[in-house]
DNA sequence: TATTTTAGTGAACAGCTGTTCGCAGGAAAA
DNA sequence: TTTTCCTGCGAACAGCTGTTCACTAAAATA
């Protein structure tokens, strides 16, 4: 018998019914990340009791707290450089400020996606050396992305795009941070501050182009 | 008898001796931090090894590790301002670009304190909010001093000093990050394009100004 | 000198951790 | 049907953790 409540194994492939606990692990650890609560201090004692699974029932899944983590990390940069591609997508479909939109995009995300956020932000300092090559690499796509639409719009050459892309991924990454630990009511100062900051550095990469 | 190895208490006052138990603690915890042991899994007993004493006697002098942790913050924090003090002090008795002068200093605090900075770094996002409260204030003093810096050598308004400096302290001290797992060789070119970001941000903000 | 205060101690506690092991029982393969 | 494979399990292990307690002995105070 399964602890796990949904659905015993009766009827279904074992490949169905792996993948399905497979799920059920990597949402409990998601699930048990908050302010006070980060990937590096989780147990894979707690993880298996969220999950509804015996300790060792973990093993057959992953081999390491370690490895699970990193399928947390690929999972929260893949949600995040989703939503970005989607609200570039809305801005070229005609919907105001690039600026303006983008941090709107990212803070929402934050905001709704608190857990995930943190996950990355912590594991980009933390204590394991894949963890922070993982961030660092999700980080990579996302300023890649968001550099080869600044090219696209400015004509400016590879390495000024790139390291523009750099800039503004940083203060926004930045200001989500900031944004975790502040009540809604101060967010939208915190967005003005940022939108402001942005714009000093496009204005200044672009002063340097001409 | 002290397990604690330099100087028993023999002709010393009791104030003395006690002081210098607590320094050997803080000492204690600042060596056991590195790339990959963090405070934050960082034991009471390991603290307590490293410094020459038993477990217990740890709480005659911090009520927690919470306690600890936040001197050291405190330690670290004040640390880092005075260098970047003495830094704008060499500069002003005319050495060199500012920038440069501000990214190579903080740089070589980032080399020569790894520890002290990763401690900033991670407890920055880390789980206690008082602790990330303390990062946060040591922020800001920072920034606080570059603000008053830029404000008199440019004569921009409060709102906008503040914001510029919180965008350059911002890019610094996440390349500060990268800086830690990069190999020698390839950090000159990190500072190079630090170099050129913080550009990007002051002439961005000068460009607002006329 | 006699008394009180206090930094430091070792033993002991319950509670948690990751991991190994052999076993069950249903799914898949022969 | 018989055999093999594999997910999930409970018991057990040694090793760590923070914290309590009653004690010592030296310094400070009376």
């Amino acid at each position: 018998m399964t602890k796990n409540g949904t659905n015993p194994p009766h009827n279904r492939t074992r490949a169905e019914q792996k993948e399905q606990t497979r799920r059920a692990i990597v949402d409990a650890a998601f699930r048990m990340l908050s302010a006070d609560h980060s990937y590096a201090n989780l147990s894979l004692r707690e993880v298996a009791r969220e999950a509804g699974i015996a300790p060792t029932s973990f093993y057959r899944h992953f081999k390491d707290m370690d490895e699970l983590g990193l399928t947390l990390v690929d999972e929260a940069g893949l949600m995040l450089r989703q939503l970005m591609r989607q609200a570039r997508a809305r801005i070229a479909r005609g919907g105001g400020s690039v600026v303006r939109t983008s941090v709107e995009t990212f803070m929402e995300f934050v905001d709704t996606n608190s857990n995930e956020f943190r996950l990355l932000l912590r594991e980009r300092s933390g204590t394991s050396k894949a963890f922070r090559s993982a961030v660092q690499r999700e980080m990579m796509h996302f300023i890649q992305e968001l550099s080869d639409y600044i090219r696209q719009k400015t004509h400016s050459n590879h390495k000024s795009a790139l390291w523009e892309a750099d800039a503004l991924v940083t203060i926004v990454f930045n200001a989500g941070a900031d944004a975790l630990d502040l009540p809604k009511a101060q967010r939208e100062e915190l967005s003005n501050k940022v939108i402001q900051q942005l714009r000093y550095v496009t204005r200044g990469a672009e002063a340097g182009r001409k």
